[in-house]
DNA sequence: GTGAAAGCGCTAACAG
DNA sequence: CTGTTAGCGCTTTCAC
């Protein structure tokens, strides 16, 4: 009756159902909790499911059921976000929430606002779900997603206004960090660096550096803004500049931004915070552990991924939940800005 | 005909074989390659599938051959290597190797030696093979695998022989740059921090250390050799130790301990390289970065995991693969060990 | 409370 | 070269 060939084959339904006499609906109804099954019945059923060591096939629930039990995660795969902490963390904070609800993850791959490999997962039918990290102004995912009815998530502000959303408070966060770097040791001349104004994170960031200028009663300093800076050279030219036109500080967008300039300052022989002062807008174990340690705004990226995953399960389990949620950050002032 | 619900049903095999008057056998041969098909009839098809814009249901397909188009690829996330820029690296090359040969990638966690996540997605059945990206000496996920008799990869050494690896010269590497400081700036007290010595990557940078050393003519000075440090007290503790004992050089195991080192060495004051110097046997942006720029051994983490996702896929299409690829290295030389 | 049977969208014998 | 048919292992009506 079985056949016993080379190849075990798997335990499936039929097997229990057969073991124990009674028919695989059952079974099916015992294990989901869907249906009535008697509390003898149900009981039988589990201990077989343990004794035979059953699990069940996903790809024909899937099938079945037509929800694949997986999300996908969009990520960054520019060169400059290759090896940006943020994505890992985030990812971790995804990854670890979906395996406590027997969700999987899956990865998708972007560069600046490629929806390519996006579209080819979505298309495949592979995932139940859409976690956007760093969503853009140009909106173009969020579009491909809402036209094909694709529930999803985005870590950060979305152009979308319908979207729901799990943000960090990096406008206020900006806004704070900003605000005391004006009132400490004035007079203040700061210097910003932002990333690509592209990614809405850095609209935050600026936003909450120019209301916290402009609620100083100072003018927002023009000429020591520069926005969507991008690569080495680029930033290189950037602190030059800065340096020229004398910046007591240097507010930088994000913890690579900020690896680059500190490094690019003390290979020219400025001590920070003696010559100048250092600050970013997000911090790193990188950040963390230079000397001077760099004031920082601290953001839980694994939170925000653990959050962002629970929030896209829920909604794929038709609870309905929040539009906006909001994490908030700790201020570390340390000694680059002392 | 068709039932114009609100939901648009996404179209399938079956319309385009209406749609052209043939049976959807003929469609799906079509579409594979497999069996003939006449060239017009070919032609035919796939111009339908263009303005219909079919793309076929693949998890209907996986049930179906039984075969997912998945990978899982295990990544550690204990507190130590969560922000380690080398599973990041490594995952974005594996992930685009993957899209590339339209499969994709799950992302399987795992905290030391924990293999509760993989076996639950083994279970699952939802991916064909497996990339383990950090080797432990234990080998129970390789255990695992071979009893479930699902093919895999690892990305260095694995403890099981037979295991299809893709590693990077750990050894020659470590050998290299150790000979080249015991040559270099004579006479040289060196030390050596490694991490656990449950991952194989660990046995391999010492064994390494250990005949350069050797084929110096001198002993191995265990005394100031420390493996399996773990975590920033323990690394306190190690680097105080060395100071003591008058270390000329410090050899950090990878560039998450680097990164400790020099900040620790720099806190209290020593400069490097006039009060001591400092390499790492794994190179990452961070330690580009620093200044001095620290010596190191660069291993191109990318191309470590794209090859070990063309291994895996090759497998999964039956040709054979060498049981060992191995990737070389370059060596760092830089201000840090000057 | 339980079972029989249909069906999810594709692939793969087998027959022509 | 093409079509018919039978699954793949589940869930889910529908009937009892």
């Amino acid at each position: 009756m079985n056949n016993t060939t080379s190849e075990t084959r798997t335990v499936q339904l039929d097997d229990i159902a057969r073991e124990l006499g009674i028919s695989k609906t059952t079974v099916s109804r015992a294990i989901s909790g869907k249906g009535r099954v008697s509390e003898k019945t149900r009981e039988r059923v589990l201990d077989c499911i343990r004794v035979m060591n059953y699990s069940p096939n996903m790809i024909a629930k899937s099938f079945s059921e037509k929800k694949t039990y997986n999300i996908g995660v969009v990520i960054p795969m520019d060169n400059m976000e290759t090896e940006a902490p943020f994505f890992q963390t985030c990812l971790m904070g995804i990854t670890k929430c979906c395996a406590l609800r027997n969700y999987d993850t899956l990865v998708i791959s972007t560069e600046r606002d490629d929806v390519s490999q996006l579209r080819r997962v979505l298309e495949s039918r592979k995932t139940d779900g859409i976690i956007i990290t760093r969503p853009l102004q140009s909106g173009s995912m969020e579009q491909l997603l809402v036209s094909m009815g694709v529930p999803y998530v985005t870590v950060g502000q979305s152009s979308d206004l319908d979207a729901v959303t799990i943000d960090s408070a990096h406008k206020e966060g900006s806004y704070e960090l900003t605000s005391y770097l004006l009132m400490n040791n004035k007079p203040q001349k700061l210097g910003l660096i932002l990333g690509s104004m592209e990614q809405t994170v850095n609209r935050s960031r600026y936003e909450g550096f120019v209301r916290a200028v402009e609620s100083s009663g100072a003018l927002v300093p023009n000429k020591t803004v520069f926005l969507g800076v991008n690569g080495e050279m680029q930033l290189r030219r950037v602190i030059d500049d800065l340096l020229q036109r004398e910046c007591s500080c240097i507010i930088c967008g994000d913890d690579m931004i900020c690896m680059y300039a500190v490094n690019m300052l003390s290979s020219i022989g400025k001590v920070i915070p003696r010559d100048i002062r250092v600050a970013s807008l997000y911090n790193s174990m990188y950040l963390d552990m230079y000397s001077p340690p760099i004031t920082a705004l601290s953001f839980r990226a694994g939170d925000l991924g653990a959050t962002a995953a629970n929030l896209l399960l829920d909604m794929l389990e038709g609870k309905d939940t929040s539009r906006e949620t909001m994490l908030g950050f700790e201020m570390l002032i340390r000694k680059s800005t002392m």
